[in-house]
DNA sequence: GAAGGCCGTGAAGAACCTGTGAAGGAACGA
DNA sequence: TCGTTCCTTCACAGGTTCTTCACGGCCTTC
């Protein structure tokens, strides 16, 4: 539900409010205040999206959503929200070829650009809220906040839910660390990377049968963790 | 599962497309052209959902909206979905103050529309019926705004009342302390959040049997609060 | 099979979170 | 205006959780 969003915006208090209003929201935000910035920033986290103000220094927004979109082929695209001084068509129309997902024309009000965050990630989500997630006989429920082993309820950390949660949301999918961190616990997370591995141990000691030999949370040598997306029961038990 | 939705939209093709979209869904709709029969359906029918175009012959969307409203008072209300052209804020800001539960901005993609009326209902259901929320012993009635805990009524202040109600309206669900305040006081409720812990306190003492070690009104570590939907005595009796 | 890096784990202090009493101030009604 | 009720903030205590560290064992690679 929470997502990792990037601001971009050269104006620090309009920054400054918006990053305001996302995170009363419940987002996690990273602001960078020039173009350059907001590259290098999107290509390093990769967000799940990025609000984009047009006029930048160094690199205006319209460039920087070139670029990222020339990055992402094949990979998934960051969404876009632009923000647009000039209420001309030009610049909205160019924006919106260039892959922006949708755009306000300042001045706007922040409670619209909330809504329209709400909008963009709904969208690009897919995943509807309120779902849970389900591998084997584990069930992780965000909105109830809850995991449940075999209809048991599961006594858990917010530090172990929220990774478990977040390797949950891809079953299968191998996360770094670096990842994880970043993912569960946001952005500017200054955290010792090994942490993990006491969170995964003890989220081991709760959730497998065996934790000697897991068998849902998987180590994936050399790189982290992963989820297993089908739960093998390993004897006749 | 399906719904009855009417649609109340001027441009026949428009219309049409929708109505197709929504019965692919498996819906059932009732199309209108102008928004003074927008309101005798909706009187006569009370359907389950509103789609509503903001810009319609004789009497506009945001009046329907505001007729409707006015009718509704203590009884249930139609959840709308807007359909609006001008992306000015006014109007979207206006409707959502005029209480549309959803809007699109034309020109919007119709399976966008389906999503939206998805989540719309899914939002709705659940609380149209009853009026009054039940976990245990406990009852919430928003109408009469009481509260009665195994048929005796409780002493409750408004701000009490409000974050109760809150967390009834989705029981097992985790609210986080901000969201609570939004949720209950509203967006500009510019509050210190751990005030929520004092009410939250204080109505532990008048319907927990036990405050220290509650039934209804569940801590989530690291998280906020939620209200259990599901009460365990906690001894044999 | 050996070397080197990577992971699992226990312990301990730091950091964080919640419950609660008290007190000031705002809102309300008389 | 006064008195009462209610809301909000604050501070502290007690409990829980997070993070780090160090060491031993395991896995991979060569």
């Amino acid at each position: 539900m929470p997502a990792r969003i990037l601001v971009a915006e050269d104006d620090r208090k309009q920054a400054e409010l918006i990053r305001r209003y996302l995170e009363r929201e419940g987002h996690l935000t990273v602001v960078v205040h020039d173009g350059r910035a907001a590259i290098d920033e999107a290509r390093r986290r990769s967000p799940d999206l990025l609000v984009l103000d047009v006029m930048m220094p160094k690199v205006d927004g319209l460039d920087v959503c070139r670029v990222l979109r020339a990055d992402g082929a094949g990979d998934r695209d960051v969404p876009i929200i632009m923000l647009t001084a000039r209420s001309t068509e030009d610049d909205l129309l160019l924006g919106l070829d260039l892959g922006a997902d949708d755009y306000l024309t300042k001045p706007y009000n922040p409670r619209e650009l909330v809504a329209r965050v709400r909008t963009v990630l709904r969208r690009t989500r897919g995943r509807a809220e309120g779902e849970v997630y389900r591998v084997g006989a584990l069930e992780i429920d965000p909105v109830r906040h809850e995991v449940q082993l075999a209809g048991e309820l599961v006594e858990i950390t917010p530090a172990e839910f929220k990774i478990l949660a977040c390797l949950a949301a891809s079953p299968g999918r191998a996360f770094s660390r670096q990842q994880l961190l970043e993912h569960a616990f946001g952005f500017d997370h200054y955290v010792f990377d090994r942490t993990i591995d006491v969170h995964v141990m003890n989220l081991r000691k709760k959730i497998e049968p065996e934790p000697g030999s897991p068998a849902y949370l998987k180590t994936v040598y050399g790189v982290g963790y992963k989820l297993a997306d089908k739960v093998v029961t390993s004897d006749a038990s």
